[in-house]
RNA sequence: CGGGGCGUAGCUCAGCCAGGUUAGAGUGCACGGUUCGGGACCGUGAGGUCGGUGGUUCAAAUCCACUCGCCCCGACCA
């Protein structure tokens, strides 16, 4: 980032304590952080340039992956033709109350009103209908980055928002086979750009049938642990088998000469990330962002009272800047006092402050201190091009390992509806269970709970396990949670 | 869509219950100066259709009706 970059304005100092009030903490740090900022339309966002850069941080390397793993990235429409929706029944009911539609246009009522995409599934099925024609065209796997639009009732910033980016892989396969690896391939990305970037660590395996996607054959995804113990889903791969090939008429020759429909998946991961980043590690001081994903690594703070210090630190800085290369460095040469610049450098969540005063020259060092905890280290500044590297790998470490033991703090194993119940009184965070996958059982557990529903399943039961919920033989063990 | 809360300066809010000069504070913003290792201070200045519409009244930020919007909780959901 440039040096000379205006003050930031509109700053202000209060946010409520995360332990007293965590939504109220969470808008607090999302708009002083100057992450994103209400809209004047309803339920819609401004990402502004700071939490625009976080974004990218986690979007590039996860276009990394996508495309690692053998995707193309293509563009499609973002109006969709209301029947294009209707075909698959279980999607359309799914969604349908979800549409945002463009009815008039070019001042006219459209013949066929056409709908702000909610995902595209039925677009990208219907115009690669025509890209298909052989096994030899298979598998076929596209990437988009877009946005899309979803008439929540209840909006929160990055969480869920009317419109939101993210990206949305789709793929055709030839066997059911070879799709279910690409579900369980893409849902590994998932798990790495949320525990190795984002350091959030988290669960993953399939959704119950009532929480899976509107058309899926089944869905996956990846949980999250906020620090209010809710769940929030990261991720999500599903698994189509030929439901939406064979409503849309999608059809190769196989190598037998005879038509069938491939197997299709679909996968995405959106900006909800971002405030997950902020639900996971932050603190009463503010955010706190993983080094792999912090805008800003290193901020420097010049402190001078007098011209003769700041010709001496300021060729210190150009020194340490052009010795300290791959790291996102800023220094901060404000006009602010240093203890301004401190608390508003920790609300932005940058990992690793770097001090340099006279004090520090005098010994030939600066002062590193960590937003993790604060710790200060005295460093030489020739050793600077390794520590620095090291301490933000330390970080990023200490972050996930953090966020792993909250996580497990408010994980418990309970055998019994009793227990489960009281787990959500007393306590929040993920219950494991037995369970039979009955649907009756999560209704029963969501309204004892005041909320509580499956978040995913974990895997299979032992043949002598016996649902916690209602004592039938077991079929799976599954993580219990509230969530976003 | 149900419950609760709130719309007054860029932001956070006081004033409203008991209507009455030119509508306030803190913070932020601009300029000048002193400061500078954990949110400094002094001075000067700019900044307001009191969410909107209608009503009551000699007089409305304040009372009444309607309306728009936002936030929180719930149901639905990435």
């Amino acid at each position: 980032m440039a040096d000379d970059e205006k003050p930031e304005t509109g700053f202000v100092k209060e946010i409520r304590k995360q332990s007293v009030d965590f939504p109220g903490w969470y808008n607090d740090v999302v708009r002083k952080a100057q992450l994103a900022d209400y809209s004047p339309v309803r339920g819609c966002m401004v990402i502004r340039p700071y939490g625009y850069a976080v974004w990218e941080n986690i979007r590039d390397p996860l276009d990394q992956l996508i495309k690692q793993t053998g995707h193309e990235n293509w563009y499609f429409p973002a109006l969709i033709p209301l029947s294009f929706l209707m075909k698959e029944a279980e999607h359309v009911e799914g969604f349908q109350p979800e549409f945002a539609m463009v009815t008039r246009g070019g001042g006219e009522e459209l013949k066929e009103p056409l709908v702000l995409r909610p995902t595209s599934e039925t677009m990208i099925a219907s115009v690669l209908k025509d890209y298909i024609q052989s096994y030899r065209d298979l598998p076929l796997l596209t990437n988009q980055w877009n946005n899309v639009f979803r008439w929540e009732l209840r909006t929160r910033l990055f969480l869920r928002t009317l419109e939101f980016l993210w990206q949305e892989g789709h793929t055709f396969h030839e066997t059911a086979a070879e799709a279910e690896e690409e579900v369980s391939r893409m849902l590994e990305q998932y798990r790495r750009i949320a525990e190795d970037w984002c350091a959030i660590p988290v669960l993953a395996g399939r959704k119950s049938e009532s929480e899976k996607f509107a058309g899926a054959a089944y869905t996956t995804a990846i949980e999250g642990m906020m620090l209010d113990g809710k769940a929030m889903q990261m991720g999500t791969s599903h698994y189509f088998a030929q439901n939406f090939t064979r409503a849309y008429e999608l059809t190769f020759t196989g190598r037998g000469n005879e038509r069938e429909h491939p197997y299709s998946t679909s996968w995405g991961m959106s900006t909800r990330m971002v405030g997950s980043v902020v639900m996971a590690h932050g603190d009463d001081f503010g955010m706190q962002l993983p080094p792999r994903i912090a805008p800003v690594q290193v901020v420097i703070i010049p402190i001078v009272r007098s011209d003769a210090e700041r010709s001496q630190v300021e060729s210190a800085v150009a020194g340490i800047t052009a010795a300290v290369d791959d790291i996102r460095i800023k220094v901060d040469w404000r006009d602010e006092r240093p203890g301004f610049k401190f608390n508003e450098w920790e609300l932005k969540g940058v990992p690793i402050r770097m001090e340099i005063g006279p004090r520090d020259l005098a010994k030939g060092e600066v002062t590193l201190v960590r937003r993790l905890d604060r710790a200060r280290t005295a460093t030489p500044i020739g050793d600077l091009p390794t520590a620095v590297p090291a301490m933000l790998e330390s970080i990023q470490l200490g972050l996930f390992e953090r966020a792993r033991q909250f996580r497990e703090a408010h994980t418990s194993r309970v055998e019994s509806l009793d227990a489960l119940v009281r787990f959500f009184t007393e306590s929040v965070g993920f219950a494991i269970t037995p369970w039979c996958e009955a649907e009756q059982d999560e209704l029963t557990v969501k309204a004892r709970t005041g909320g509580a529903t499956t978040r995913v399943i974990l895997g299979r039961a032992t043949a002598d396990q016996r649902c916690a919920i209602c004592g039938r033989p077991a079929t799976v063990e599954v993580a219990w949670g509230k969530a976003y």
